[in-house]
Formats: structure tokens, sequence, C-alpha cells
DNA sequence: GTTCTTGCAAAATATTTGCAAGACG
DNA sequence: CGTCTTGCAAATATTTTGCAAGAAC
């Protein structure tokens, strides 16, 4: 994704495209795999820890990137295709490979539907499977 | 559950049944909901933080008890009432109310199956959904 | 007596906030 | 100007380990 795609995308989710705002989601749309806060700090050595944060943070809020969690190592976050601001109606299962620490989206198939008892009302869901990834097997 | 029961249960999932381990697994027995590291904690102030940490991940080994994660707040734990000692064979989905932060078990329905790529090999899995739970909604 | 268990302290991680300076509208 | 954004520092929270003393086998 070229820098004005992602400031259309910023736009789109009404979140202001400022410089370190860019950054950060061309970090993650140029990541195949979901993203930990740690491995974007990484990869982004010239904004500030926080300010990753503040971003995903914001993101999050517009609907603009889900919070992938269940992998024992953090939260993950990855970009959201759906042009749905209001919700996040792309989720799908991952897979965290327990050796590589790798998440992969398995977004080929769709979040399963669970029926709630009555009262109950779900606003997300996560589901994370655990094992080993094709490519450590192979080790 | 008693104590005597809890003794039974620890030694058979082959762990030794300790005065502090006992302890713990009465503590998670008596919950109806899984349980963080830091509300056994509060709930068990006489062992120290360090030794319910070192219980419960004696007891996952051994496939007593179940790491549930995905809920924003921590890994809670729950007691494990299949009595395989191999696997964890009862999971299940849990629901967790992102205003009391209570986990619920969502017992009566079975983990969904997901279809894997080829050379994934699943060993565990995590679904959480989040929401708001009936005693919150009311409020 | 050798191994296992425990408590306390503290390291290692991960997440989040405060604040003052600077950028932007 | 007034609000939003940023960097740096540091507070919180959470999980995990080191170690020496004590208990169990």
């Amino acid at each position: 994704m070229d820098e004005a795609a992602c400031v259309a995308l910023l736009e789109e989710h009404g979140v202001r495209p400022t410089a370190n705002r860019i950054v950060v989601a061309k970090a993650l749309a140029s990541s195949i795999q979901p993203q930990s806060l740690a491995e974007l700090e990484r990869k982004i050595s010239t904004i500030d820890k926080s300010n990753v944060f503040r971003a995903l943070t914001l993101f999050k809020e517009h609907h603009l990137v889900h919070a992938i969690e269940g992998s024992s190592d953090g939260t993950k976050y990855e970009l959201c295709y759906s042009h749905n601001h209001e919700h996040d109606d792309d989720q799908h299962p991952h897979f965290y490979c327990e050796e590589c620490h790798e998440t992969y989206c398995l977004d080929y198939t769709d979040m399963p539907e669970i029926q709630l008892p009555e009262g109950f009302k779900m606003t997300s869901a996560n589901m994370m499977i655990k094992g080993i990834c094709p490519h450590c097997n192979k080790k």
C-alpha cells in the first residue's frame, strides 16, 4: 500500500493522517502477519513506542485495525480490510505458532457463530488456534 | 470440592498434593468462573503469588487446568473436568464481559472445528467472545 | 542426604499515562 | 491562539526467575 492509499484509508476512517500514523499504517499494511506492538516498534525505530501504541489504540477505536488476542504473547494488530467504520465485520480465526510465535490469519474461513444464552450481548470475538506452523513443522 | 477430592484430583493427574497446591485447587474448584492469577492471589492471601503461579503452571502441564486467553485482562485459569491426562479435550468457548471483566464458560457448546491448511498442526484452541453480560446489561 | 517445595525479592515483559514542547489548523 | 500530536520518561501491570531455607521422601 503506498502513501496515498494509506492517507485515504486513514481519512476514510476519520483518523487524521499525521506522519507517524501513516508510517504505522504502512508498516501494518506491509506485514503479511499481524504484528505486536513490540514487533512494530522494532520495525519503526524512528517513532517512539508510546506513539505507535497511541496510533494503534486510535486505529482500533476507528475500526481500522483489529486487536488479536489469545496468542500468549501479547496483543497483535492487523489492518482491517472491511470498509465498515462502525463494526469489525471481517473478523476471522487465527493460528499461533508456539515455536516461531508468528500469528497467521485463517481468513479463508469465517469466525464461527456461537449461540449465546439469553442476555449476553456480543461486541467482538477472538478465536486462536495454537500449534505448530508448516515452516516449524519441517525443522 | 472437599479436601479429599482435591487430593484425589491432583494425584490422578500426577501432581503431588502439597498443602499449597490443594489450596489453589480448592480455590479454583470453588470459583464458578475462570480466575486470573491476580484474582486467585487475592483470595489466597496466605500463599505467595509466585507459588500460586507455579502451581498453575504445573497444573497446566498436567492438564489439570486450562489456560484461557484472549480476555484482554490476562490469562485466566479453570479446572479441567476431563479425566484425560494427556490432552485438554474439554475445551469450550468463553465469554468475556467488557464491563465487569468476568469470564463465563460457554460449556454447553463445543469448540468449533476449524479446517486448517496443509501442514498446520493444532495443539489447542482458545475462543473468546466479548461483550456485555446479562448482569451488566441490566444496569 | 537428595530432591522437591516455598517465600521473598526482584528481573523481565508488556501496557499505559503525564507532561512539556512542537506542529497544525 | 487553541487543539492535536509527539517524544521522552516513567508509572502500572503482569508474568517469570533466582536463591536460600525448610519440608518431604
